[in-house]
DNA sequence: ATCTTTCTGGAACGGTAGGTCCATAATTAT
DNA sequence: ATAATTATGGACCTACCGTTCCAGAAAGAT
Protein backbone atom coordinates (compact mmCIF):
# COMPACT_ATOMS: atom_id res chain seq x y z
CA UNK A 1 0.00 0.00 0.00
CA UNK A 2 2.99 2.42 0.81
CA UNK A 3 6.44 2.52 2.39
CA UNK A 4 7.17 0.60 4.83
CA UNK A 5 8.97 1.96 8.07
CA UNK A 6 12.68 1.09 7.93
CA UNK A 7 13.05 0.85 11.46
CA UNK A 8 12.30 -1.75 14.23
CA UNK A 9 10.18 0.00 16.50
CA UNK A 10 10.48 -2.29 19.67
CA UNK A 11 15.16 -1.68 19.32
CA UNK A 12 14.41 1.56 18.83
CA UNK A 13 12.47 2.01 22.46
CA UNK A 14 14.54 -0.33 24.13
CA UNK A 15 17.38 2.58 23.11
CA UNK A 16 15.49 5.39 24.59
CA UNK A 17 14.82 2.90 27.85
CA UNK A 18 18.27 2.89 28.21
CA UNK A 19 18.91 6.72 27.71
CA UNK A 20 15.71 8.21 29.27
CA UNK A 21 17.14 5.91 32.79
CA UNK A 22 20.08 6.93 32.55
CA UNK A 23 20.21 10.00 32.09
CA UNK A 24 16.74 11.31 33.21
CA UNK A 25 13.83 12.91 31.04
CA UNK A 26 14.78 16.36 30.93
CA UNK A 27 18.17 15.72 30.73
CA UNK A 28 17.90 13.50 27.75
CA UNK A 29 17.33 15.68 24.41
CA UNK A 30 15.75 15.27 21.25
CA UNK A 31 18.88 14.89 19.46
CA UNK A 32 20.63 12.40 21.63
CA UNK A 33 17.40 10.11 21.31
CA UNK A 34 17.44 10.36 17.86
CA UNK A 35 21.24 9.53 17.15
CA UNK A 36 20.83 6.54 19.65
CA UNK A 37 17.86 5.25 17.91
CA UNK A 38 19.14 5.88 14.75
CA UNK A 39 16.35 8.01 13.21
CA UNK A 40 15.70 10.71 12.04
CA UNK A 41 13.62 13.54 13.39
CA UNK A 42 10.48 13.07 10.54
CA UNK A 43 10.21 9.45 11.75
CA UNK A 44 10.28 9.86 15.14
CA UNK A 45 7.71 12.18 15.51
CA UNK A 46 5.51 9.85 13.03
CA UNK A 47 5.99 7.25 15.29
CA UNK A 48 5.79 8.59 18.91
CA UNK A 49 3.70 11.53 18.50
CA UNK A 50 6.26 13.52 20.74
CA UNK A 51 9.33 13.32 23.57
CA UNK A 52 6.66 12.90 25.93
CA UNK A 53 4.87 10.34 24.60
CA UNK A 54 7.76 7.97 23.88
CA UNK A 55 8.55 8.35 28.05
CA UNK A 56 5.31 7.09 28.53
CA UNK A 57 6.38 4.00 26.64
CA UNK A 58 9.52 3.97 28.00
CA UNK A 59 8.04 3.71 31.51
CA UNK A 60 5.49 1.00 30.28
CA UNK A 61 8.13 -1.08 28.87
CA UNK A 62 10.68 -0.22 32.35
CA UNK A 63 7.65 -1.54 34.42
CA UNK A 64 6.77 -4.32 32.41
CA UNK A 65 10.34 -5.36 32.40
CA UNK A 66 10.28 -4.76 36.36
CA UNK A 67 7.75 -7.02 36.89
CA UNK A 68 8.28 -9.70 35.12
CA UNK A 69 11.43 -9.86 36.46
CA UNK A 70 10.04 -11.12 40.24
CA UNK A 71 7.32 -12.70 38.69
CA UNK A 72 9.55 -15.36 37.25
CA UNK A 73 11.16 -15.64 40.34
CA UNK A 74 8.15 -16.09 42.21
CA UNK A 75 7.48 -19.06 39.72
CA UNK A 76 10.91 -20.67 40.53
CA UNK A 77 11.59 -20.19 43.82
CA UNK A 78 10.13 -20.10 47.24
CA UNK A 79 8.44 -16.55 48.04
CA UNK A 80 10.72 -15.07 50.65
CA UNK A 81 13.83 -16.15 48.07
CA UNK A 82 12.38 -15.17 45.00
CA UNK A 83 11.69 -11.37 47.01
CA UNK A 84 15.70 -11.64 47.83
CA UNK A 85 16.37 -12.67 44.95
CA UNK A 86 14.76 -9.98 43.08
CA UNK A 87 16.55 -7.11 45.45
CA UNK A 88 19.80 -8.71 44.91
CA UNK A 89 19.52 -8.89 41.08
CA UNK A 90 18.57 -5.87 41.04
CA UNK A 91 21.48 -3.91 43.33
CA UNK A 92 24.08 -6.64 43.86
CA UNK A 93 24.71 -8.53 40.89
CA UNK A 94 26.38 -7.09 38.45
CA UNK A 95 29.66 -4.96 38.95
CA UNK A 96 28.45 -3.39 35.18
CA UNK A 97 28.22 0.22 35.60
CA UNK A 98 26.12 0.43 32.76
CA UNK A 99 23.16 -1.14 34.51
CA UNK A 100 23.27 0.73 38.31
CA UNK A 101 20.83 3.73 36.85
CA UNK A 102 18.63 3.18 39.94
CA UNK A 103 14.88 2.33 39.62
CA UNK A 104 13.74 4.21 36.42
CA UNK A 105 10.42 4.56 37.84
CA UNK A 106 11.96 6.40 41.29
CA UNK A 107 14.49 8.61 39.11
CA UNK A 108 11.24 9.51 37.46
CA UNK A 109 8.58 9.84 40.75
CA UNK A 110 12.24 12.64 41.91
CA UNK A 111 12.70 14.43 39.29
CA UNK A 112 8.89 15.34 38.03
CA UNK A 113 7.39 15.66 41.27
CA UNK A 114 7.22 19.12 40.95
CA UNK A 115 7.20 19.63 36.73
CA UNK A 116 4.97 16.72 35.29
CA UNK A 117 2.20 15.39 37.44
CA UNK A 118 0.61 13.00 34.71
CA UNK A 119 4.19 11.40 34.51
CA UNK A 120 4.91 11.12 38.17
CA UNK A 121 1.52 9.39 38.76
CA UNK A 122 1.91 7.11 36.09
CA UNK A 123 5.57 5.98 37.57
CA UNK A 124 4.23 6.02 41.09
CA UNK A 125 1.56 3.74 39.61
CA UNK A 126 4.08 1.41 38.32
CA UNK A 127 5.51 1.24 41.50
CA UNK A 128 2.56 0.13 43.79
CA UNK A 129 1.82 -2.58 41.32
CA UNK A 130 5.63 -3.88 42.46
CA UNK A 131 4.47 -3.24 45.72
CA UNK A 132 1.24 -5.47 45.49
CA UNK A 133 3.80 -8.15 44.17
CA UNK A 134 5.87 -7.98 47.16
CA UNK A 135 2.56 -8.40 49.38
CA UNK A 136 1.39 -11.37 47.20
CA UNK A 137 5.09 -13.30 48.00
CA UNK A 138 5.15 -12.36 51.84
CA UNK A 139 1.59 -13.56 51.88
CA UNK A 140 2.53 -16.90 50.22
CA UNK A 141 5.14 -17.11 52.87
CA UNK A 142 2.81 -17.22 55.36
CA UNK A 143 2.50 -13.30 56.44
CA UNK A 144 -0.88 -12.45 57.92
CA UNK A 145 -2.93 -10.20 55.76
CA UNK A 146 -1.95 -7.01 57.57
CA UNK A 147 1.77 -8.23 58.40
CA UNK A 148 2.33 -8.78 54.78
CA UNK A 149 0.71 -5.39 53.87
CA UNK A 150 3.19 -3.30 56.34
CA UNK A 151 6.18 -5.58 55.44
CA UNK A 152 5.54 -4.53 51.77
CA UNK A 153 5.18 -0.92 52.43
CA UNK A 154 8.24 -1.41 54.22
CA UNK A 155 10.58 -2.96 51.51
CA UNK A 156 9.18 -0.82 49.10
CA UNK A 157 10.61 1.73 51.05
CA UNK A 158 14.45 -0.36 51.03
CA UNK A 159 13.48 -0.49 47.85
CA UNK A 160 13.48 3.03 47.01
CA UNK A 161 16.23 3.49 49.40
CA UNK A 162 18.31 1.06 47.67
CA UNK A 163 17.45 2.73 44.30
CA UNK A 164 19.38 6.13 46.17
CA UNK A 165 22.48 4.22 47.22
CA UNK A 166 22.00 2.67 43.50
CA UNK A 167 22.65 6.01 41.95
CA UNK A 168 25.43 6.77 44.36
CA UNK A 169 27.65 3.94 43.60
CA UNK A 170 27.96 2.70 47.12
CA UNK A 171 29.74 -0.89 46.83
CA UNK A 172 28.21 -3.69 45.97
CA UNK A 173 29.09 -5.59 48.74
CA UNK A 174 27.67 -3.04 51.48
CA UNK A 175 24.33 -2.74 49.05
CA UNK A 176 23.82 -6.54 50.10
CA UNK A 177 24.79 -5.62 53.64
CA UNK A 178 22.08 -3.08 53.68
CA UNK A 179 19.63 -5.55 51.85
CA UNK A 180 20.60 -8.14 53.99
CA UNK A 181 19.61 -6.65 56.80
CA UNK A 182 16.84 -5.40 55.85
CA UNK A 183 15.61 -8.91 55.12
CA UNK A 184 16.71 -10.38 58.28
CA UNK A 185 14.40 -7.81 60.21
CA UNK A 186 11.25 -8.85 57.85
CA UNK A 187 12.10 -12.09 58.46
CA UNK A 188 13.22 -12.56 62.21
CA UNK A 189 9.84 -10.31 62.78
CA UNK A 190 7.66 -13.25 60.81
CA UNK A 191 9.42 -15.73 62.80
CA UNK A 192 9.36 -14.53 66.44
CA UNK A 193 5.29 -13.99 65.50
CA UNK A 194 4.99 -17.78 64.27
CA UNK A 195 7.15 -19.02 67.02
CA UNK A 196 4.94 -16.94 69.77
CA UNK A 197 2.04 -18.93 68.38
CA UNK A 198 0.72 -16.21 66.12
CA UNK B 1 34.17 53.08 49.52
CA UNK B 2 31.55 51.93 46.63
CA UNK B 3 27.91 51.78 46.09
CA UNK B 4 26.66 48.93 48.84
CA UNK B 5 24.14 45.72 47.98
CA UNK B 6 20.92 46.42 48.35
CA UNK B 7 19.21 42.61 49.23
CA UNK B 8 19.73 40.37 52.10
CA UNK B 9 22.36 38.02 50.95
CA UNK B 10 20.83 34.94 53.38
CA UNK B 11 17.27 35.90 52.69
CA UNK B 12 18.00 35.30 48.47
CA UNK B 13 19.76 32.31 49.31
CA UNK B 14 17.07 31.15 51.37
CA UNK B 15 13.99 31.50 48.61
CA UNK B 16 16.52 29.74 46.04
CA UNK B 17 17.17 26.91 48.29
CA UNK B 18 13.31 26.56 48.35
CA UNK B 19 13.03 27.06 44.51
CA UNK B 20 16.09 24.20 44.06
CA UNK B 21 14.48 22.25 46.15
CA UNK B 22 11.25 21.92 45.18
CA UNK B 23 11.88 21.74 41.40
CA UNK B 24 15.17 20.71 41.11
CA UNK B 25 18.55 21.64 39.21
CA UNK B 26 17.49 22.05 35.68
CA UNK B 27 14.17 22.65 35.82
CA UNK B 28 14.50 25.85 37.76
CA UNK B 29 15.52 28.26 35.53
CA UNK B 30 17.54 31.85 36.05
CA UNK B 31 14.34 33.73 35.37
CA UNK B 32 12.18 31.77 38.16
CA UNK B 33 15.33 32.34 40.53
CA UNK B 34 15.95 36.15 39.52
CA UNK B 35 12.02 36.56 40.57
CA UNK B 36 12.01 34.44 43.34
CA UNK B 37 15.26 36.29 44.62
CA UNK B 38 14.14 39.62 43.90
CA UNK B 39 17.40 40.73 41.96
CA UNK B 40 18.51 41.49 38.30
CA UNK B 41 20.57 38.89 36.30
CA UNK B 42 23.93 41.31 36.89
CA UNK B 43 23.48 41.67 40.77
CA UNK B 44 23.09 37.73 40.68
CA UNK B 45 25.98 37.10 38.30
CA UNK B 46 28.19 39.81 40.81
CA UNK B 47 27.00 38.14 43.73
CA UNK B 48 26.86 34.36 43.04
CA UNK B 49 29.24 33.77 39.86
CA UNK B 50 26.46 31.62 37.73
CA UNK B 51 23.73 28.76 38.78
CA UNK B 52 25.75 26.16 39.17
CA UNK B 53 27.75 28.20 42.04
CA UNK B 54 24.31 29.15 43.68
CA UNK B 55 23.72 25.59 43.81
CA UNK B 56 26.49 24.54 45.98
CA UNK B 57 25.93 27.13 47.86
CA UNK B 58 22.46 26.03 48.41
CA UNK B 59 22.97 22.29 48.90
CA UNK B 60 25.62 23.40 52.04
CA UNK B 61 23.19 25.16 53.40
CA UNK B 62 20.17 22.71 53.30
CA UNK B 63 23.01 20.04 54.22
CA UNK B 64 23.58 22.24 57.51
CA UNK B 65 19.94 23.24 58.08
CA UNK B 66 18.89 18.97 58.34
CA UNK B 67 22.01 18.46 60.45
CA UNK B 68 21.18 21.07 62.67
CA UNK B 69 17.18 19.36 63.63
CA UNK B 70 19.36 15.93 64.22
CA UNK B 71 22.11 17.77 66.68
CA UNK B 72 19.52 19.68 68.57
CA UNK B 73 17.19 16.94 68.97
CA UNK B 74 20.14 14.80 70.24
CA UNK B 75 21.14 17.27 72.77
CA UNK B 76 17.30 17.32 73.90
CA UNK B 77 16.24 13.48 74.17
CA UNK B 78 17.35 10.09 74.64
CA UNK B 79 19.22 8.83 71.44
CA UNK B 80 16.57 6.65 69.85
CA UNK B 81 13.80 8.96 70.38
CA UNK B 82 15.87 12.01 69.05
CA UNK B 83 16.55 9.50 66.25
CA UNK B 84 12.88 9.03 65.84
CA UNK B 85 11.67 12.49 66.26
CA UNK B 86 14.08 13.50 63.20
CA UNK B 87 12.37 10.93 61.00
CA UNK B 88 8.99 12.24 62.11
CA UNK B 89 9.58 15.71 62.06
CA UNK B 90 10.82 15.78 58.48
CA UNK B 91 8.70 13.07 56.80
CA UNK B 92 5.45 13.14 59.08
CA UNK B 93 4.49 16.02 61.12
CA UNK B 94 3.61 18.37 58.44
CA UNK B 95 0.51 18.73 56.15
CA UNK B 96 1.86 21.80 54.41
CA UNK B 97 2.07 20.78 50.61
CA UNK B 98 4.40 22.86 50.61
CA UNK B 99 7.35 21.31 52.67
CA UNK B 100 6.98 17.30 50.75
CA UNK B 101 9.63 18.05 48.50
CA UNK B 102 11.54 14.85 49.72
CA UNK B 103 15.52 15.83 50.59
CA UNK B 104 17.00 17.90 48.40
CA UNK B 105 20.53 15.46 48.45
CA UNK B 106 18.57 13.17 47.84
CA UNK B 107 16.90 14.60 44.90
CA UNK B 108 20.36 15.80 43.62
CA UNK B 109 21.43 12.82 44.00
CA UNK B 110 18.93 11.16 41.27
CA UNK B 111 18.33 14.02 39.45
CA UNK B 112 22.42 14.98 38.68
CA UNK B 113 23.98 11.39 39.31
CA UNK B 114 24.24 10.97 35.18
CA UNK B 115 24.87 14.60 34.55
CA UNK B 116 27.11 16.39 36.98
CA UNK B 117 29.17 13.99 38.70
CA UNK B 118 30.43 17.15 41.44
CA UNK B 119 27.07 17.88 42.67
CA UNK B 120 26.14 14.60 42.91
CA UNK B 121 29.32 13.87 45.19
CA UNK B 122 28.95 16.84 47.21
CA UNK B 123 24.95 15.81 47.98
CA UNK B 124 26.12 12.03 48.78
CA UNK B 125 28.83 13.82 51.15
CA UNK B 126 26.24 15.78 53.07
CA UNK B 127 24.39 12.34 52.98
CA UNK B 128 27.39 10.69 54.53
CA UNK B 129 27.33 12.86 57.28
CA UNK B 130 23.68 12.78 58.23
CA UNK B 131 24.43 8.83 58.06
CA UNK B 132 27.83 9.22 60.67
CA UNK B 133 24.88 11.12 63.10
CA UNK B 134 22.54 8.49 63.07
CA UNK B 135 25.47 6.15 64.36
CA UNK B 136 26.25 8.36 66.96
CA UNK B 137 23.13 8.25 67.91
CA UNK B 138 22.80 4.34 67.91
CA UNK B 139 26.58 4.16 69.48
CA UNK B 140 24.91 6.83 72.26
CA UNK B 141 21.41 4.39 72.41
CA UNK B 142 24.26 1.27 73.63
CA UNK B 143 24.29 -0.25 70.55
CA UNK B 144 27.58 -2.08 69.29
CA UNK B 145 30.71 -0.51 66.83
CA UNK B 146 29.41 -3.06 64.02
CA UNK B 147 26.05 -2.80 64.95
CA UNK B 148 25.52 0.91 64.80
CA UNK B 149 27.42 1.20 61.63
CA UNK B 150 25.00 -1.75 60.06
CA UNK B 151 21.53 0.20 61.34
CA UNK B 152 23.16 3.32 60.23
CA UNK B 153 23.25 2.38 57.00
CA UNK B 154 20.20 0.86 56.79
CA UNK B 155 18.31 3.92 58.28
CA UNK B 156 19.82 5.69 55.91
CA UNK B 157 18.12 3.62 53.13
CA UNK B 158 14.97 4.21 55.27
CA UNK B 159 15.58 7.48 54.93
CA UNK B 160 15.92 7.84 51.62
CA UNK B 161 13.36 5.66 50.67
CA UNK B 162 10.94 7.87 52.88
CA UNK B 163 12.27 10.46 50.68
CA UNK B 164 11.12 9.06 47.48
CA UNK B 165 7.89 8.60 49.49
CA UNK B 166 7.33 11.74 50.64
CA UNK B 167 7.18 13.33 46.77
CA UNK B 168 4.64 10.68 45.80
CA UNK B 169 2.53 12.75 48.19
CA UNK B 170 1.38 9.29 50.52
CA UNK B 171 -0.64 9.77 52.91
CA UNK B 172 0.75 10.88 56.60
CA UNK B 173 0.04 8.18 58.76
CA UNK B 174 1.60 5.50 55.98
CA UNK B 175 4.07 7.23 55.90
CA UNK B 176 4.47 7.41 59.73
CA UNK B 177 3.62 3.89 59.97
CA UNK B 178 6.40 3.04 57.42
CA UNK B 179 8.44 5.22 59.95
CA UNK B 180 7.51 2.99 62.93
CA UNK B 181 7.87 -0.91 61.24
CA UNK B 182 11.66 0.46 60.71
CA UNK B 183 12.16 1.55 64.01
CA UNK B 184 10.41 -1.59 65.35
CA UNK B 185 12.41 -3.72 63.55
CA UNK B 186 16.19 -1.61 64.83
CA UNK B 187 14.85 -1.29 68.07
CA UNK B 188 13.55 -5.19 68.20
CA UNK B 189 16.55 -6.42 67.37
CA UNK B 190 18.71 -4.28 70.34
CA UNK B 191 17.12 -5.73 72.56
CA UNK B 192 17.38 -9.16 71.55
CA UNK B 193 20.93 -8.71 71.52
CA UNK B 194 20.58 -6.90 75.37
CA UNK B 195 18.22 -9.72 76.13
CA UNK B 196 20.42 -12.49 75.27
CA UNK B 197 23.36 -11.14 77.34
CA UNK B 198 25.02 -9.66 73.92
C1' DA C 1 4.19 2.79 -15.95
C1' DT C 2 1.49 5.62 -13.25
C1' DC C 3 -0.99 6.88 -9.12
C1' DT C 4 -1.36 6.95 -4.34
C1' DT C 5 0.22 6.60 0.08
C1' DT C 6 3.45 6.69 3.60
C1' DC C 7 8.11 7.38 5.21
C1' DT C 8 12.40 10.04 5.37
C1' DG C 9 16.12 13.74 5.56
C1' DG C 10 16.98 18.21 6.40
C1' DA C 11 15.94 23.04 6.61
C1' DA C 12 13.52 26.14 9.32
C1' DC C 13 10.63 27.91 13.35
C1' DG C 14 9.73 30.34 17.62
C1' DG C 15 10.94 30.08 22.24
C1' DT C 16 13.94 29.94 25.98
C1' DA C 17 18.20 28.64 28.13
C1' DG C 18 22.42 30.50 30.67
C1' DG C 19 25.60 34.13 30.34
C1' DT C 20 27.79 38.83 28.93
C1' DC C 21 28.04 43.79 28.42
C1' DC C 22 27.46 48.52 29.08
C1' DA C 23 25.54 52.78 30.41
C1' DT C 24 23.82 54.56 34.60
C1' DA C 25 22.94 54.92 39.62
C1' DA C 26 24.56 55.10 44.24
C1' DT C 27 27.82 55.32 47.57
C1' DT C 28 32.55 56.64 50.07
C1' DA C 29 36.92 59.06 50.12
C1' DT C 30 39.20 63.08 49.13
C1' DA D 1 32.34 69.01 44.45
C1' DT D 2 34.70 65.64 42.28
C1' DA D 3 36.91 61.25 41.69
C1' DA D 4 36.87 56.39 42.37
C1' DT D 5 34.50 52.25 42.93
C1' DT D 6 30.93 49.05 42.98
C1' DA D 7 25.87 47.73 42.12
C1' DT D 8 22.08 47.74 39.16
C1' DG D 9 18.70 47.35 35.16
C1' DG D 10 18.06 45.84 30.83
C1' DA D 11 19.41 45.06 26.16
C1' DC D 12 21.87 41.65 23.85
C1' DC D 13 24.43 37.24 22.61
C1' DT D 14 24.92 32.54 21.16
C1' DA D 15 23.35 27.97 21.60
C1' DC D 16 20.07 24.67 21.92
C1' DC D 17 15.40 23.16 22.99
C1' DG D 18 11.14 20.58 21.08
C1' DT D 19 8.47 20.90 17.09
C1' DT D 20 6.76 21.75 12.27
C1' DC D 21 7.07 21.69 7.44
C1' DC D 22 8.09 20.36 2.90
C1' DA D 23 10.27 18.35 -1.02
C1' DG D 24 11.53 13.99 -2.44
C1' DA D 25 12.23 8.82 -1.95
C1' DA D 26 10.27 4.21 -1.74
C1' DA D 27 6.94 0.94 -1.81
C1' DG D 28 2.09 -1.35 -3.23
C1' DA D 29 -2.07 -1.16 -6.27
C1' DT D 30 -3.93 -0.72 -10.70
Amino acid sequence: MSRPVEFDRDQAVQKAVHLFWQRGYQATSLTDLLDAMGLSRSSFYGAFGDKRGLFVECLDVFAARNQAILQRARDRKPPMAALRSYFERNFGQTADPDLHFGCMLVNTVIELAAIDQGLCDLAGRHLKTVQDLFEACLGDAGAEPGESKQAAAFLMMVHEGARVSDRQRISIPDQLARINTAFGYVEGSMAARIELGR
